[in-house]
DNA sequence: CGTCTATTTGAATGTACTCAAAAGCGGTGG
DNA sequence: CCACCGCTTTTGAGTACATTCAAATAGACG
């Protein structure tokens, strides 16, 4: 369980046992059921998960009760609305589990904590906050250009393992797709 | 020009006379006439700027020869290929004046050195950064949701001076709109 | 004034959507 | 363990929104 979480941080930045002991002391276990919420729209994000095990959910509902997927996070993934999380204000988002979930989470004043100790922490979460950005603009990028079939291979390509274990209408919705176009779509590729 | 910036910077944070001071000497000012560039995309964006006179479009080309416009920024905007400004590696945008343009800018060292002795400044690009994140959060989220039209009100009703001022081709793109279609979306709207 | 580019308009086309129904799949309880 | 229920996926048919292509008009700039 942070065995998984320290293998992740350690393609990244170096980790001594003191500091391991200082994240697993900051960060608890948590679990959740498939369909509970990790967060709801409205609610403050008081803290951000490790994904250790399942798959989740995070979306937003739009004027006609669709679903509008944002992200899809499956093991080694981190997830929170990250805006409410840093400046706790309201939560635009739902993040819900799709599969029985195991997560490792924090909240601020862990994350502080760790800051404080584990100094090259605050680098890896900065790396990936980068990224998390450039993957945004890139995503953007795709939806301005490409048709649906172009997205839908840049998606599977991207990410084989989540594009087999997930609902096809979760895939379709992150892709800004109906879900019979996308059972379309994964006919006429083969 | 300089008086420009520190009103938009006094929005958000206090700034003494000595804090100008500093802000000033590590910018300097940068002029481009229409149709030149601040970045090209493959080279390393060494410079972030703020725009105090003219308009500029961030953009990429794909495959067929179009460009995707990523941002469209006026006066009191920030420009920059955030990822390469930060990591040093080469940006993935073009960034180019539609009007002539006045800006002010900086690189990761005078950054540096006003976080130092103007440590506000830091919380100023931080809520920046965050109110980026969120700006583009939400227009993914238009992109998977609504239709063409709407995204355009939304638009309108959100930068109505940028509509009034760019080129239509300009707007359709960062819309993901072909031109002619914008031209008849702008039409039944009257 | 002439050239080049942007915008508008028209007509035809196409991609992806909606609606409806059938088939498939998984979970639950008898 | 099987039958049933609900939800997901597939398939079909018709439609609509937006695109493409082509041409005319308008506008900007030297």
């Amino acid at each position: 369980m942070f065995e998984f979480l320290f293998e992740n941080l350690s393609k990244t930045i170096f980790l001594s046992e003191s500091d391991k002991k200082i994240i697993s002391q900051n960060f608890k276990q948590k679990k959740l059921l498939k369909r509970q919420f990790f967060l709801q729209e409205g609610n403050i994000s008081f803290h951000t998960g490790f994904v250790t095990k399942g798959c989740l959910k995070t979306y937003t509902i739009d004027n006609n009760g669709n679903e509008l997927i944002y992200q899809i996070s499956i093991e080694g993934w981190w997830v929170t609305d990250l805006f409410s999380f840093l400046t706790g204000l309201p939560a635009m988002y739902n993040i819900e589990a799709i599969e029985n979930c195991e997560m490792l989470i924090m909240d601020l004043a862990n994350r502080e904590e760790i800051f404080k100790n584990v100094p090259q922490f605050e680098r890896y979460m900065r790396l990936m906050l980068e990224n998390n950005y450039i993957a945004n603009q890139r995503r953007l990028n795709s939806m301005l250009g490409g048709t649906a079939e172009e997205r839908y291979l840049t998606f599977t390509n991207k990410y084989p393992e989540i594009s087999n274990r997930v609902p096809l209408k979760t895939i379709a919705s992150y892709l800004g797709i109906a879900p019979e176009s996308l059972s379309r779509i994964r006919r006429n590729i083969k």
